[in-house]
DNA sequence: GTTTTTTTTTAGATTTGTCTAAACATTTAG
DNA sequence: CTAAATGTTTAGACAAATCTAAAAAAAAAC
């Protein structure tokens, strides 16, 4: 078992190796977990000790298949457990990131299966991120940014690449929530702004924010 | 705000001066924290610098009234999370125990408050204890132990003393689970055990288990 | 009312995760 | 291709919570 840290490191690490493809750099670690890039070379060294991730000076990390394991895990936790809180609990999709983020580390798999089961087995969280199933397997979430889409373009806003409740609470008061579908009109070229239709209302969307939400065609 | 540990040392002071009206002596702590006695003692500084006890050496500790309201509070947090265990994911009364014990330390008032409101506002756990109200009120337990009955005296079992998953087991396998009703038919002089009708049929208690179980005459 | 036993405290070491400051490696710029 | 800038690691220190061993206080036994 991984100590509470460990579990963030991983974590972290996961994420940061999602859109990339190459190894996870130091400083992006310590940005990350709000900490110095030395704690986080100590801390990887440790992780590399017990198998968790590759590990060559200078050169950054990458998970191993058992790290891998171990971070899909516990985002599988995260994101079952944010679903109870908006669902049941009744908070608000910006509300829960941060208290998922302790829940996330109860340690018992039964308590999971079981949460799972009482959710009725959800395949995305309120975010539109997928959830793991129990043994590590979800589908790669197919989206296109919107900041990808052309003029014309009609999709359904799938979901959003970032969680900071800042971000969430600014699309929950445009009315660009799960679910809802949009039509492209045009977008800015000095700016990059995106003008679109969403429930008969025109809109304009910076590009800053349209690169966090996620389409479907 | 309180770290984990501490959070636990405040939690057994409780505990443990809910019977003894005394000072709680450094070595009971040390065995039901699985610690050594001098851990105790320094976390008992640390805690009565922080004045959540009341300490002078060799005489024990108390807990001040900022202490009292920390450990209700975590005791409200623990019991809430047993109810949700037992009545919405189903596991069984001699389950929870463990996945409470982390699930009390996440911190956030507004998930206790909203989990208190999901369950319906419960005034106690599967255990029979009673669950502290958001102000930290709750009816102390006016139960006998069972020990204390005599022979025809009637009752239904309220709670338990003793929340060990063995203890909690022997229980359900004789069909001792709350809110049955029993009848004394006879003491054992030589052993003190009893022998009790439940459900219409006669079943012998030890004392040692009798002690830890309460009866509402 | 000493002596013995038990309980508690102190002193100093250990582990986990962190930090600062300095050294080292890699990348970028000229 | 060397020099500057950036990124990473090492060395040594620190805080939290724990431990062992020894000293000190309190309680129990004689």
């Amino acid at each position: 078992m991984q100590s509470f840290t460990e579990e963030n490191y991983l974590k972290i690490i996961y994420h940061l190796s999602q859109n990339h493809d190459e190894a996870v750099q130091t400083n992006a670690i310590a940005e990350k977990i709000q900490t110095k890039a030395a704690s986080v070379t100590d801390m990887i060294k440790k992780l590399a000790d017990k198998e968790l991730v590759d590990y060559k000076k200078y050169q950054g990390v990458k998970l191993s298949p058992a790290g891998r394991a171990a971070a899909i895990n516990i985002v599988r936790r995260h994101r079952l457990w944010e679903v109870f809180l908006v669902e049941k609990l009744n908070f608000k999709w910006d509300e829960v990131h941060d208290i998922a983020e302790e829940l996330e580390h109860i340690n018992s798999a039964e308590l999971i299966e079981r949460l799972d089961e009482f959710l009725a087995f959800p395949k995305s969280d309120p975010h539109g991120d997928p959830i793991p199933d129990k043994s590590g397997k979800f589908d790669a979430l197919a989206f296109i940014k919107l900041n990808k889409l052309k003029p014309e373009d009609r999709g359904l806003i799938m979901g959003v690449s970032e969680h900071s409740s800042a971000f969430l609470r600014h699309l929950e008061k445009s009315g660009l929530t799960l679910g809802k579908m949009i039509k492209i009109i045009e977008i800015n070229d000095f700016d990059g702004s995106i003008e679109l239709t969403l429930e008969q209302k025109n809109i304009s969307v910076s590009r800053e924010v349209a690169k966090h939400i996620l389409i479907k065609l």
